[in-house]
DNA sequence: CCTTAATGATACTATTTTAGTATCATTATA
DNA sequence: TATAATGATACTAAAATAGTATCATTAAGG
């Protein structure tokens, strides 16, 4: 029961390093040089950036000198972000029965109480901002 | 992202029912019965039940007139419980890099917050107990 | 220009987890 | 001894997760 998978773990990680890199005004970070750092798969981690550059997460630059930095403030990443691009949605909620929507979804204890427990760790994972990491 | 799985979900579903039954002192509850009421499929929730008797949630009792029944009190059965029987105990932590244990992880912030996050949930999801569903 | 070093797009495979079914064995009751 | 119940177990299908490979495009710099 992982809270993040692997795509979204390697994603921060490698935020973490791109942010702390921006901090010492190093505009922008390649790929390899992740890799050197963080030893992550270089396939795997090329694939998740162009994720999060897609996202608007990431600024990318091709060609010689290219590279990636941070295209918003790091106070305004957060993981719920990132777990969303990767994972979809912060939300426990299941409320299906057989593939269907269960018919006592209205009423269902379980559900309120899943629901809450979703919206708090939701609310808590957007306070874990990329500059509270670096 | 869902927290319970339809393992749990449906587990829980049965043990709600049992649970009510037994407050109306209708001792002993079978399979079909559930499944008429809560439209489950049969040779899934024999595996559930099955499951839950191992685990000394129910009492079965074989033979005409067999059936389940809660072995535990239902004010010291919980949400918890269940997640742990069908999908390991409640944890977020991953900690892992490339399948090694990750070599940050005594000072990672990310893995402190992602345990204070599990811990909360663990005791919330344990403060759900069947009496309080039933 | 042309080489090189970078990302962009995309297709592919393998493994694990989740979801669900089927069947024979055993037991208790009437 | 027939019947109605659970016990044990083996099996299949689908989806999510994990990871790789390759060609296309772009920009810098001699």
């Amino acid at each position: 029961m992982k809270l993040l998978t692997r795509d979204t773990d390697y994603a921060v990680r490698a935020l973490i390093f791109i942010g702390k890199a921006n901090k010492r005004k190093i505009g922008i970070i390649t790929v390899d040089e992740i890799v050197r750092s963080l030893n992550l798969p270089k396939a795997l981690l090329r694939k998740l950036l162009q994720t999060l550059s897609k996202n608007k997460i990431l600024k990318s630059g091709r060609g010689k000198h290219g590279g990636f930095s941070l295209l918003k403030d790091p106070g305004k990443i957060n993981v719920s972000d990132i777990i969303s691009i990767f994972q979809g949605p912060v939300d426990f909620t299941n409320c299906l029965l057989r593939n269907e929507p269960c018919p006592n979804r209205k009423v269902c204890r379980v559900r309120k109480k899943i629901l809450s427990l979703s919206g708090y760790v939701d609310r808590e994972l957007k306070k874990i901002t990329l500059s509270s990491l670096t």
